[in-house]
DNA sequence: ACCTGAACACCGTTCAAGT
DNA sequence: ACCTGAACACCGTTCAAGT
């Protein structure tokens, strides 16, 4: 063990610092939560002093944006897995969905980060952008085909993506941090569930016109 | 303006340093942002040590729940308003809607307060709670307006209500801190008017039978 | 080229002491 | 009863100095 440490400890001085401070962040988002993810937390568990994560990031927010630039990778794997499911292009993408929301549970503190303050300007961060950029595609992928396949109504895919990603994020951040979780007793599952279920039917009674609303 | 300070420093010690950090702490919020929003800044604004709010706070997140039940108030109040305007059920909703995106543009730190992870459990803070309870009350009440006056669908307006917040709220927390920031760029209220249409039509296609869904 | 040690200016929170 | 002063254990960040 002190063996392996001392290597670890030498290969920092060749180029590995960078991603064993990435390590180091997801470990302590996940074992302690958001809040406990520290550029000194990060740079004791892995052995080096306060100053020296400064040499591969330039302040905490970078940190933050790498460690959300690989939560959105992990979830566009995870959503593309779903995308390519058995079934109808409408199942496939309510399991989409359903994926979304399962990684939002299972890593609350690294959902916190994608979509927290910490990176305050996704334009400063052109990898992280692109991840999640390419997430959001699979979204708008998906409901393309179910338009292709007469399920959903016809619109421009990517603005009804827009909406189905609000609505998704919404009662996620709602239950996860918000005023929700105080006010309804049922888990995330069943009220994401529920919510897209409604989305899906939309509010409109059957007696209104569904064409352009007037202002 | 010095004989000021000092007859409001002296009603301090007479009950009044309280409101005197809320009101601080709503000055600290509306001028530098979220983050400027410390105790000892709101101690320091107030002219008092920075031990002397937890004569009168618990902790800083009593404080931010304080920040965040006064704007809950503000919220409603207006959404009030909105909902006694002229016109239909349907359009006195959609007021309402476009009075909750104002207020979050308008005071884009305060709303933050209110939806961020500054306080973490609204059922210890009763009062907040109830504030938070009452303004969603007042997007429950305009729905079944809809569905009395056969402009919304049948079904539970409580249900219907959650699924028009989060996804209110989902597009503009995408928008405030999220990447929709980044990948759009469409002023929140156009962002918002849209998803609003989206989700008042629903996604589903015509030909879709619009009866409960099948798992 | 990469890291350390020490420092600066902040935090939240506690507690004895003042009035 | 209410507030102050001083302290403790943290932060992010900088910078001279080491190897």
């Amino acid at each position: 063990m002190p063996a392996r440490t001392r290597a670890r400890r030498r290969t920092y001085h060749h180029g590995s610092l960078k991603s064993a401070l990435l390590e180091a962040a997801l470990a302590l988002i996940a074992a302690e939560g958001t809040d406990a993810l520290t550029l000194r937390a990060a740079a004791r568990r892995a052995g080096v002093s306060q100053a020296a994560p400064y040499r591969h990031f330039a302040d905490k927010e970078a940190l933050l944006a790498a460690v959300a630039e690989e939560g959105y990778r992990q979830l566009a794997a995870g959503m593309r897995r779903a995308a390519a499911a058995e079934g109808s292009s409408l199942e496939r993408f309510r399991g989409l969905g359903a994926e979304y929301v399962r990684f939002a549970r299972a890593h609350v503190a690294h959902y916190r980060v994608m979509f927290g303050r910490g990176v305050t300007d996704f334009g400063r961060y052109p990898s992280l952008h692109a991840a999640a950029e390419a997430t959001f595609q699979l979204l708008v992928d998906a409901i393309a085909r179910c338009q292709r396949d007469g399920l959903v109504r016809a619109g421009d895919a990517r603005a009804l993506a827009t909406t189905v990603w609000a609505t998704t994020h919404g009662v996620v951040d709602l239950w996860a941090d918000g005023p929700l979780s105080g006010m309804t007793a049922e888990p995330l599952d069943v009220l994401a569930e529920a919510v897209g279920h409604d989305m899906f039917l939309g509010l409109a009674a059957s007696s209104v016109p569904r064409g352009p609303t007037s202002t």
